[in-house]
DNA sequence: ACCATTTCTTAAACCAGCTTAATTTTTTTG
DNA sequence: CAAAAAAATTAAGCTGGTTTAAGAAATGGT
């Protein structure tokens, strides 16, 4: 059970059986259908979310009342808000399904327990965090360097799978344009 | 020596002396004057860099020629570029000085061998990236809520120290804007 | 103190991308 | 399958922030 996950791990890390059963007794499974949410604003994050199957999207809710997709989170994503889930602080974001999903959750009191227990599981998330860094420098990169029409383009190129699987207006969001002037980008590549 | 690093190691792990003196074999001390170079592009960065003292900026040149600084370095924060550290592949940045420094290295075999002999100072940098993220992630909401006046008031209002320290060109280039436009925002605000 | 270099300012013309608002297409649900 | 809701398109007008170009002020080295 949750392979995904247990591969994603044995990536980075050595993993026997035996500790994959004390693994499972801090990881908290949770199912939802399309539209479910795992956070909502003004709530503390208390837990860190892998996607084992589905798509979750976090986003919150700008001064015009729209909302402002933040990030993405495919099959073996991990996603939090970590702010709020290191301080436990009130949230800002909602975390909510793009369809339906199947999710691990490791919630604040399990995770110290777990790397308590399990101390090679901290070199684990070492690499996790740090290879997220190193994504969110790479589209901040992006962000500086490119216009939004290249910004667009160079992303449909880059995720032609999650272009087809997520709707357009979410993706305009991500990207922090606006769904019209997506529109006219399509218009203009045909 | 090194007060900087190992109070900021304390502040998140246990720390003893004979810790400290196996840490030392694997931190490489650099004494820069201002405008020194760490990281050019083109070259594989191969070192996190700790600011012991003074500052560094990160910056990419663009097609138009004109630097984009994605990120500063004070004291007690580390440094890289993640994406050509942990795969070996050329960075696309620079790392320079902005004033004279003491700038602690640890390249990449260091790290993985100080990792090895240290396992407890996996702890010490899950916490560290984890942080960067949640900081990185902070950051990113600004970028999508403010308008680019916004971005900047808010900037100068919680960053004053650094805003005195760093010239005014810079921190329009880290914030995405002209140095025009920065010179007119002031100007309207007095 | 002086010259060279770096940094900051001013102002006008310009444009990428947004807003608004109305219409059409697609998807969801009973 | 039909009605309702959600998503995508179109087009015109507008604006926040850039570009360009020139001059003024601050900083640093000798």
């Amino acid at each position: 059970m949750y392979t995904n996950l247990i591969n994603h791990i044995r990536r980075y890390i050595e993993l026997d059986d035996d500790t994959i059963d004390i693994l499972n007794k801090y990881i908290k499974p949770v199912n939802l259908k399309k539209k479910d949410f795992l956070l909502k604003e003004g709530q503390v994050c208390r837990s860190i979310y892998f996607v084992e199957k589905g798509c979750l999207r976090m986003f919150f809710v700008n001064d015009k009342m729209s909302e402002q997709i933040t990030q993405f989170a495919l099959e073996n994503w991990w996603i939090s808000d970590f702010f709020s889930f290191i301080d436990n602080k009130p949230s800002g974001y909602f975390i909510q399904t793009v369809e339906k999903s199947e999710i691990l959750s490791i919630d604040t009191s399990s995770f110290e327990m777990m790397l308590k227990e399990l101390p090679q599981m901290e070199r684990y998330f070492r690499i996790v965090m740090q290879r997220a860094l190193a994504a969110s420098q790479l589209r901040a990169k992006y962000m500086y360097e490119l216009t939004k029409e290249e910004f667009y383009t160079h992303f449909c190129g880059s995720f032609p799978e999650f272009v087809q699987r997520v709707p357009q207006y979410m993706i305009a969001s991500y990207l922090g344009l606006t769904p019209e002037y997506v529109s006219e980008l399509r218009k203009k590549k045909l």
